[in-house]
DNA sequence: CGCCGATATATCGATCTGATATATAAGTCT
DNA sequence: AGACTTATATATCAGATCGATATATCGGCG
């Protein structure tokens, strides 16, 4: 068997305790993992194919009314293929952010334009942290506690995020402070 | 003119003090902005022929001995691009983290086993943090200070998340305080 | 009844990654 | 000198991914 993409571990996931449509699962990743691994449609309907003739998964046609609709749920092969998968190191680590590529190449402009960079790095974050506290107040009591864990995380980074552009916008206005007002 | 990718203003703000090949550039990405946006050989080739047709950077032939080479400079319109895409709120904020992936279905392992993930997470923000460190004490003093601050930007957030990966594992054991020793 | 938003699946161009291929140049070891 | 390794330099390609779009049905609302 070849090599599994993230991708088919996030539907593995996503499914392991009830069974879903590629849709609903889509949904999900929309509202949880999203802003640290995100998936499309283009991915998603593909990898339930491959997955369901791995024979990691079975679907199985659930039409609503007259729109059908194929729910699928994890066979024993793919929960053991998805604890094999928890149990390897993780592997990938990538970031795209490009305010700090910006930022990076901020010396192409007028003294004291950068703040308006960080400014608006800032605001995003912000606005992002906003989001996550909103998704962490629908959330009730529920056994499995890594979602929430793992959803803090994401609010505690965003803060720390924004916390940094803050100083890093006194730290540049320090450096241009004939701009302080602007 | 159509919208130019990221990476042509990676190229040229890479390009804007000083001319280089294709290869440079690759080598700069490497040692700087690697960590918060990366480029690869398939994209930085293609992109220095666009460029350089659209008038955004002259290429000129400087060969090492027999083996050819291409330096690629910056032209006025392009210094004007590159200062109107800063000007530009950024549009891109992506991440993938593949331990937090797995943290968000660590609970289809059996108890305990969750805090291997954290330790592989932390263990990996430090050996990024210290390659950034090596990176930080070589730079001397420079007159640009953009690239150095969004330099310590990525120390501290290394240093930050994993700090974060040793309160989860603290918070994680505290749940499953059976697996302390392990 | 007609409209709109949600559900559901599918596809496609463009971008990007990671690996690989092909050369030449320069340095190192014996 | 000859052999070997690493660095320089350009190019390409399969596979992963994104973002947008297309198609169709369902449910609710006025």
């Amino acid at each position: 068997m070849e090599q599994l993409s993230a991708t088919a571990y996030v539907i593995l996931g996503m499914i392991r305790k009830e069974p879903r449509s590629g849709y609903e699962i889509k949904a999900l990743v929309d509202n949880s993992t999203r802003f640290f691994w995100a998936a499309s449609y283009g991915q998603i309907y593909p990898e339930l194919k491959h997955l369901s003739e791995a024979g990691l998964i079975i679907g199985s046609d659930s039409p609503t009314g007259g729109r059908r609709r194929t729910v699928y749920e994890i066979t024993a092969d793919g929960e053991e293929e998805l604890r094999a998968w928890l149990r390897r190191p993780p592997q990938t680590f990538e970031m795209r952010e490009e305010g700090l590529l910006k930022l990076f190449f901020a010396d192409a402009l007028p003294p004291g334009e950068a703040v308006a960079i960080v400014r608006a790095m800032r605001a995003h974050r912000l606005e992002v942290n906003a989001q996550l506290r909103s998704i962490e107040a629908l959330k009730g009591e529920i056994e499995d506690p890594y979602p929430m864990i793992v959803l803090r995380g994401g609010i505690e980074f965003t803060q720390w995020f924004a916390d940094w552009c803050e100083r890093m916008e006194e730290e540049i206005l320090a450096a241009a402070p004939e701009k302080r007002s602007s």
